[in-house]
DNA sequence: TTGACATATTCTGATATGGACATATATCGT
DNA sequence: ACGATATATGTCCATATCAGAATATGTCAA
């Protein structure tokens, strides 16, 4: 079988780092494709794919505005990414103390390990 | 140019829904590759694989049990997701606000938007 | 209509990726 | 040492994906 769609779904759309990037660029206000391409320094056919990708998975809405189109924000698509993300915030102090476990077994396991 | 490379960051390995069940699973205990694998109803290589990737990224822990490799959460490495996500959690509501906007001026511009 | 400007799409190429399968490696019990 | 078990790795395939370049589409102004 072959590799699994990947941009099809919010998680994906924001793996991509110049994705983010617009994504920041747009909080506040909406602006043209032209002017993302300028702040992120690539191309505008890149910037229209990847402005396709996040219309796709709804984050970004299109407003036509004369020869241009203005893109804004539509944040709500990250609220499945925020909650799963937030169901790990319980184990980052904890991952600390797993760790420190986790060393001091090896260490147990293998007592000489400073010595090789 | 070619691909960039993406299995290199947590927001990448988080990316693949497979690799997000893993961490569920090892929220609260560590496990063996092979119930990751039951678990998934996957093969032991491609769990094996997917455990690579999340190891690389600094999300999993191995430690040597006998024969076994028991794989443990280590979340520190979903902050920065966190904290990116959180930066957007303001425009959730105000996304509904702007919607509506957005709507309005479909409207003023199509006004026979119904009738068509 | 024509030209300038803004944006989207198509084509092509290089590479990353997920998956299946076979195989290598390592550990344990006997 | 040997077989069984557990895990990792390598090979091969199909496809997704990012990127550049060229081109198509659409809008405005004169």
């Amino acid at each position: 079988m072959a590799r699994a769609a990947t941009t099809s779904d919010a998680f994906n759309a924001v793996a991509e780092p110049q994705r983010r990037e617009i994504l920041m660029l747009l909080k506040g206000r909406e602006r043209p494709v032209n002017e993302l391409a300028r702040a992120l320094r690539i191309t505008q056919p890149r910037t229209s794919k990847h402005l396709r990708v996040l219309r796709e998975v709804g984050l970004v809405r299109v407003r036509e505005a004369g020869q241009q189109r203005l893109y804004a924000l539509d944040a709500r698509g990250l609220q499945p990414v925020h909650e799963w993300v937030v169901g790990f915030e319980q184990f980052w102090n904890e991952s600390l103390d797993r760790l420190n476990e986790y060393v001091k077994k090896l260490q147990e396991e293998e007592p000489d390990v400073s010595t090789k």
